[in-house]
DNA sequence: TGACCAACCTACTCAGTAGTATGTAGCCTT
DNA sequence: AAGGCTACATACTACTGAGTAGGTTGGTCA
């Protein structure tokens, strides 16, 4: 969420910094409403993300991403001021999509049916939103000698931030855990950098199918999540159906 | 190993297709001596997979792995014909390492113990020869659009088969394992790919540390793997439930 | 010792692309 | 109705970087 806060306004709130309505544009359709896709920003960002994801950072030019709704150049330079920008925010989004659900999804209860929570959120969200997730995917520290001005190298660490945040969370809960005999013991750290992988597989080789229902999808989930919570040491949590 | 089956010869061996020694470069420092570091071809094979790593193959210009050498792009194109070709090369180098090591890890026993084997030389060559494991992984598929020759299509088929050749023995080696009853059941296919990133994940993190020990990297294996194979539903410690 | 060749290096071309300067249509305000 | 602003499109510039043509060097063989 939060799309008004990049501070990606058009070319020129640095110079009036204290407009203070700066992300306007968003708000103006409604009041709470979470951009949709008549949201300009939006609808950009989601034709930059598939870009990225089709064909990489590198080998996307911006003209692709205007000519993936129709548009040109002066539309996306309008609401951004460089390529790397605009991804940061695509990784950014990224990010924020999933750490909204995942956050949400922790709860109350066990540490192993927090857990649990979890990693299916965060399993669905790699599946709602893969594109976004690709891109994150993708390596956001390759980038350094790109980020030509200190507000890109500012915000290159602040997705790192994020994404650690992120583990971190999955971290204390794989914790608490373990401290009360739900998890198999040996190093947090290393333990949730063998989980996220293993739950973010799906991002590179999930494909929708076509006649593809709900309840594919739960299946797939299930997998996943099972392989996951078993690799934690936790009990035979399979849930049927 | 067989650096001298790529047929990138020095420029000009499809007009002269019939020289029969075309790789012979390679060979002539001696008999069946595995490429080392003086072979220029594998040289530059390390420096490009350095580069690609660190930057994306998008990011990176042949200049960029030339400079890497203390060389100029004469010698890469010497030796390769385009980019692709040497990305492609690299791709197909880390494929061949991986296999190698982990084909011969198989070996005889319970199907668990073979897949604890084969795993644990899995993430071996996974942080012995991360640089090129980690340009696998910046993906193959999303090169169809650059690949202009024939050739350069069937190339990205074959290491697309190889990558598929190496999950579909793990996707063996699972199955037997839940006929025996020592694996937990559910679709292998769905969960050979749960494990493949699980066990791939350290090519993204890992970072070989100044005083590291070799006793160091096998705690690494052990933490990895021991999360895998309990995904797997092979608890080392209980054989009951 | 001269022909030949592998293994480069140098200097170039040229296509693609990030970023910019400028134009312009509609809307909003006064 | 005039000015001003948003939200783009168009038409550039400047540069990077892939690929090439041709030159150079050192070794090998006849």
């Amino acid at each position: 969420m939060t799309l008004e806060s990049p501070k990606n306004p058009p070319m020129a709130a640095a110079p009036a910094a204290g407009r203070g309505d700066s992300g306007g544009a968003t708000g103006a359709s409604g009041g709470r409403i979470a951009a949709g896709p008549t949201d300009p920003r939006t609808e950009i960002l989601h034709a930059a993300a598939q870009c990225f994801m089709q064909r990489s950072f590198g080998a996307t030019s911006i003209d692709d991403v205007a000519r993936a709704m129709g548009a040109t150049k002066g539309r996306v330079y309008h609401y951004w001021r460089s390529k790397l920008d605009l991804f940061l925010d695509v990784v950014r989004y990224s990010l924020e999509l999933i750490w909204d659900k995942v956050a949400a999804a922790e709860g109350q209860g066990a540490p192993e049916e927090r857990m649990a929570r979890m990693i299916r959120a965060h399993i669905a969200s790699i599946l709602e939103d893969q594109p976004f997730h690709r891109c994150a995917m993708q390596g956001v520290e390759m980038h350094r000698r790109g980020a030509a001005t200190p507000e890109q190298r500012e915000a290159l660490l602040g997705v790192v931030a994020m994404r650690d945040r992120h583990e971190k969370l999955f971290e204390r809960v794989l914790r608490e855990g373990q401290e009360s005999g739900a998890f198999a013991p040996g190093s947090p750290r290393l333990i949730a950098r063998a989980l996220m992988p293993a739950i973010n597989g799906p991002v590179f080789w999930y494909r929708p199918r076509d006649g593809e229902t709900e309840a594919d999808r739960e299946k797939l989930i299930d997998e996943i999540a099972a392989f996951a919570l078993r690799g934690l040491g936790a009990g035979p949590g399979r849930k049927q159906e």
